[in-house]
DNA sequence: TGTACATCAGTGAACGCGCGTTCACTGATGTAC
DNA sequence: TGTACATCAGTGAACGCGCGTTCACTGATGTAC
């Protein structure tokens, strides 16, 4: 603890900590989270049972250790954007211009996803993050608009911005060919012509 | 089982399945899914904790014998609509014109959605029965297209078009006030200004 | 109508499973002087 | 450099909890003749 951070003590057990992890995140992905005990993953990672739970309080804790919080960074890029463009344009340039930054955890997100897909429990985990970060979007643009308090206007907005961004996410990760920003903006300029 | 239906033992036996299923939702909306066991549900209906099983195979399966699918009587109403709207607007209307159905049921509506919003593990549940309604949609979308199978235009119009209506829902369960056809057709107009 | 048998709702007791907790220990690494 | 003590990763064993299953029974209702 003394200078930096690595004394070998802590070397250790960080490493354990990453073993449990890489074979947790591996496991679910490829035979299901609800199929996968706390002792496989403790034994695939060479340690005992009883010591999983002393680097992850449960078995879901693991998973969201690893992720990473898009939206999150989304306000100040979209607040960034010209006033020029409408909301709904602002939210797709926004989500574009971060979308590069993904790629180099593609991997990783693919794994999360896949590993997400196999249980329901998880599945409603991820629909509450979802709601969160809906709320989260509706806020911004009632801050762009110069509103105290998100309208159903804001809200329709975000839900439906998120959906567009999900369905773009979706076809990243299944096919490798095309970037993720161009998705993006595809299903962006999409939408409109749709609804006439 | 001789003539129609109701012997006095299966009149019984319907009894101790409905009081266990309206003590089942009476106690998960009250009090959260999670927090509701077996055992509770079994003795607010007054049978032994035993009889829950030779009722309901499984917890959740209280929850989902009382489920309504609205979106499977879509299809019809939808490939009904005259030709002269677009797709948006014809599910739209279609989602409209079923809506007052949904008036005598709205209470176990309510009820249900309050359970699914207590717990992780039936929000997640209900994502999937959301994945398999989008899907539906998607296909008769196509049908009316005519094409054999939905391309990204009919998954995109179905996800949206199942987000307007789950937003009217939200909105009808909420406040008394406004018929539900009324909120969607207002969820559907205002999408279409948003976007400019 | 009456008797013998079949069915089935309801129950009790015991168990398996997997997550997560609690208590108590070992032995290696780290620190104070 | 050397000794005494502190810390902490890893472990074992036992347990609580709630869902769901299995086996075996009781007693009321239903049926055959």
């Amino acid at each position: 603890m003394a200078r930096g951070d690595r004394s070998p003590r802590d070397e250790h057990a960080a490493q354990t900590k990453d073993a449990l992890f890489e074979s947790a995140m591996g496991l679910f992905s490829a035979q299901g989270y609800d199929q996968t005990t706390t002792d496989e993953i403790a034994e695939a990672a060479g340690v005992s049972p009883r010591t999983f739970f002393r680097y992850f309080p449960t078995k879901e804790s693991v998973l969201f250790s690893g992720r990473f919080d898009f939206i999150d960074s989304v306000s100040g890029v979209y607040l960034a954007q010209d006033e020029t463009l409408s909301d709904y344009e602002a939210l797709g340039e926004s989500f574009a211009l971060l979308a590069p930054g993904l790629k180099r955890i593609r991997h990783r997100i693919a794994q999360y996803r896949e590993a997400i897909a196999t249980s329901s429990l998880l599945l409603g985990r991820e629909r509450q993050n979802h709601i969160d970060n809906c709320e989260t979007v509706a806020k911004v643009i009632a801050q762009r608009r110069g509103l105290r308090t998100p309208d159903g206007d804001c809200g329709r907005l975000a839900a439906v911005s998120l959906l567009l961004l999900e369905r773009a996410l979706e076809q990243w990760l299944a096919a490798p060919g095309r970037a993720l920003d161009d998705l993006i903006r595809a299903e962006f300029s999409a939408l409109p012509v749709a609804l006439t």
